[in-house]
RNA sequence: GACCCCUUCGUCUAGCCUGGCCUAGGACACCAGCCUUUCACGCUGGCGACACGGGUUCAAAUCCCGUAGGGGUCACCA
């Protein structure tokens, strides 16, 4: 097989939808698997919908997930002449005609179809209509649009690659239109003849574009070129199995860089819509995705979109990630979430301590905000304290605990763990007992790393500060809840 | 409604093409236990599926037919 050319074709008419950009993945694997060329280009055929800001919203998608390609991006804006070109021509073969019928005529044929209960199709008004006819209609100024000449009764074979030979009855299409009065291109058409002049071998994109294949198709055949090959992916839908839509919360490619989540966790989950590799294995870096992946190993059936699955797999790069990394995307965390850690090393130090707890980047703020907080300032989770405080005695393990604080020198982890350990058990106490209470008091909530390293990174003099202020607050609270 | 596509654990999937190795494998989620100061991680175990009905065959998740369910598309959008 000679190196495949493919291309991803988004319409910059919002910003790159996850589905789309497991489309646009699926064609750069194929590109880079097999050492092909991956284009992009931008479907801007439709003037009225398409903005700069979803250009290059799709740009920043896709250099954000690491798809860069090699030839574009092309603008079909740039390349109406070949397409008038084209039509041209094919209006000359007499593959083609123009069609005078008012947008309003056919709605209403449309709407007579439907209240009948048939299904529309274009009645060829215009199909034959003698030269007579079309000077005086152009003469009267008449807007026309392009139609394909479809004959009926002809099976249109659609081979695909993942769903193997699709036959479609010509007798279920219409002549469609696929130049606009101002003699611009429909997408159909636009797709067709830049798949053709771009050399594309396959085109790969979703199976909602099932449908246009045939006319594609035709439209290929009527300019005499030969049409690629078609792989159409199953869709990636919702957890209702429907498609994916903005009602179902994130969708946009960016929207889940704002979440916390990894490009290359993002990139290793969207592969695994529908497509498996050999054995079982469930993380691949990019690398391994670029030498693994191919069509035959894509599968048919759509796929549900599984927000915990990315976030597992989301914690099992973080993992991997340097601390260094780490650190800097808590950092630009911390400070969306509104807090300014100006201390360098103590972020390093709290990243590191907060570890594989961390499965996106917000999680630092979970398990972490309290030490970007005042000594008086965090807030005390009331879930927590209704599970640590349930008498007396866990206040004055609060209280007590000034005294055994002040005392700790030097305030580091060993040490506190030696006092801590021997202070429980002279006051008959498991160790739970104590640190758990200890936790609440100082941060206010029940989770997190582990006390001593927070004890440590916090210093004694926060601490003890904190305590007071709990002893202060935990009793109000204790005494709310009765 | 018409046309087209799809159908294995709750979810992602392996197996299907080239029937027997399938008492259907893995992963996420969930549950339990272990580890542990909590949470998280990790480890161990559990729960859990061939949509249904007919064929074909010694043998069917795998092949054939039908039914049901789900999805997509029906623009002078892409």
């Amino acid at each position: 097989m000679s190196a495949p050319r493919v291309r991803f074709a988004p319409s910059p008419t919002g910003s790159l939808h996850i589905g789309s950009a497991r489309t646009a993945l699926f064609n750069w694997l194929y590109a880079r698997r097999h050492g092909g060329t991956f284009i992009l280009r931008i479907d801007d055929t439709d003037a009225e919908r398409s903005t700069e800001e979803s250009t290059s919203s799709i740009f920043e998608s896709m250099k954000w997930l690491g798809l860069d390609w090699d030839e574009g991006p092309y603008a079909q804006s740039d390349r109406l002449e070949l397409y008038q070109e084209r039509a041209r021509q094919m209006i000359e073969n007499g593959a083609a005609y123009f069609c005078y019928c008012s947008k309003e005529e056919l709605a209403a044929k449309r709407e007579a179809a439907r209240k009948e209960g048939r299904p529309y199709r274009y009645d060829g008004t215009c199909r034959n209509l003698s030269d007579s006819e079309r000077k005086r209609l152009d003469s009267e100024g008449r807007p026309k649009v392009a139609r394909l000449k479809i004959e009926p009764d002809e099976s249109i074979l659609t081979p695909d690659l993942i769903l193997g030979d699709v036959v479609f009855d010509s007798s279920t299409l219409d002549d469609f239109i696929f130049m606009k009065p101002d003699f611009t291109p429909l997408y159909n058409f636009s797709s067709a003849v830049d798949d053709a002049d771009m050399n594309i071998t396959h085109v790969i994109r979703g199976q909602d574009h099932l449908p246009n294949t045939p006319k594609q198709i035709l439209i290929s055949k009527a300019l005499g070129m030969e049409p690629p090959k078609f792989a159409h992916l199953p869709m990636v839908h919702n957890a209702r199995g429907q498609k994916l839509s903005k009602r179902d919360g994130a969708v946009g490619t960016l929207e889940f860089r704002e979440m916390g989540f990894l490009p290359e966790a993002l990139v290793n989950y969207l592969a695994r819509l529908a497509w498996s590799a050999e054995g079982e294995q469930e993380i691949f870096t990019t690398e391994e995705l670029k030498a693994k992946f191919d069509l035959d190993r894509v599968g048919k059936s759509p796929s549900r979109f599984d927000l915990k699955k990315l976030t597992w797999l989301n914690g099992q790069y973080m993992n991997e990630k340097p601390l260094s990394e780490k650190t800097e995307g808590a950092a630009l965390f911390l400070n969306k979430a509104g807090y300014e850690p100006e201390n360098a090393e103590r972020l390093e130090r709290i990243v590191e301590a907060v570890g594989d707890r961390l499965h996106t980047w917000p999680d630092i703020v979970t398990y972490g905000s309290y030490f970007f907080e005042e000594d008086g300032a965090y807030e005390f989770d009331p879930a927590a304290v209704k599970k640590w405080f349930r008498s007396e005695a866990e206040l004055e393990t609060v209280r007590a605990a000034e005294s055994l604080i002040e005392s700790i020198d030097p305030f580091e982890v060993d040490e506190i763990d030696k006092r801590m350990r021997a202070w429980a058990e002279e006051r008959g106490e498991k160790l739970i007992r104590v640190l758990q209470p200890l936790r609440v008091a100082v941060t206010g909530k029940q989770v997190g790393p582990s006390l001593l390293e927070t004890l440590e990174i916090l210093g004694k003099e926060s601490v003890l500060n904190r305590l007071e202020r709990a002893s202060e607050e935990l009793p109000k609270m204790y005494a709310q809840k009765g």
